[in-house]
DNA sequence: TTTAATGCAAAGTGTTTGCACTATA
DNA sequence: TATAGTGCAAACACTTTGCATTAAA
């Protein structure tokens, strides 16, 4: 187990949670993906370990509560992918109106540009902003 | 019936679709409500009038698709609004983690900025976007 | 008069919950 | 050993669909 690992196992614990053989199956599914999963394309890798989708569920609902999850709601459906030690803290995301792909927006630029533009409105509307959502809506290279 | 009104109905006949009472009725509600609604909500606005949930749902996805109304998901609902002739045709929404609100962020100067850097990312990525979905997460001012 | 649209109820789909049982701290 | 967590199935909530009927062009 390394040290991320580790820390989040520290997190579920400190928070009065048991860090079950289940959540470690599920979280080293969600270190392994590095991409959005829904809670079917989870419980399909992990069912032959005998894991209910109701688990899934749950656990992502826990872990999304205690921030080492991000849900990203898309065609009335939850995926889910790591907050916590993510290469990309605040990520773009993209979908395609006609394969309806959803893909990650990677441009380092542009995301600090974002939170600059995030820090401007909690100023001016005296909010605190914890998280966002981004979702662009368009046509893919390949599709357009 | 205004302008706007009248070229909403122009645009629904040039698809080959019928302008029907009901389609009227719920596009004066979307009108009149200058929020976002859930079907449910625009449900209960019209029901008296002897309209269906069904037909809400079939009206808000054709109108979705043609492009007059905006579907945004949150908390795995489709909230809907009016996109055409809207006074704010991008629109940052706000999400309160404790009080569970969703509003409006007008801001002009910082949404045409988002506007621009979308226009970097379609370069830099080759995208078309159309649209985006913008959804701060956090704290507003009255629960912070 | 053709064809899209409607209301209703049934079906579908993603998610949550009740319960008896299990496993963790 | 106390209590959170589990799998399963049933329940739920939102949304879609099949069908006979209606109404718009």
């Amino acid at each position: 187990m390394n040290k991320e690992f580790l820390s989040i196992k520290k997190l579920i614990e400190t928070k009065g949670y048991k860090f079950t053989i289940q959540k470690r199956i599920i979280l080293e599914e969600l270190f392994s993906a590095d991409i959005h999963l829904t809670a079917k394309e989870i419980y399909s890798k992990v069912k032959n370990k005998n894991i209910g989708l109701a688990t899934i569920y749950r656990t992502m609902n826990l872990f999304t509560s205690i921030g080492i999850v991000k849900e990203i709601h898309a065609d009335g459906m939850s995926y889910y992918e790591l907050k916590m030690y993510s290469k990309k803290p605040l990520h773009i995301h993209f979908k395609c109106i006609k394969c309806n792909r959803i893909i990650d927006v990677d441009n380092t630029g542009v995301e600090i540009k974002y939170l600059k533009l995030n820090r401007e409105i909690e100023e001016s509307k005296k909010l605190q902003i914890h998280d966002a959502n981004i979702m662009l809506i368009g046509l893919c290279d390949k599709c357009k």
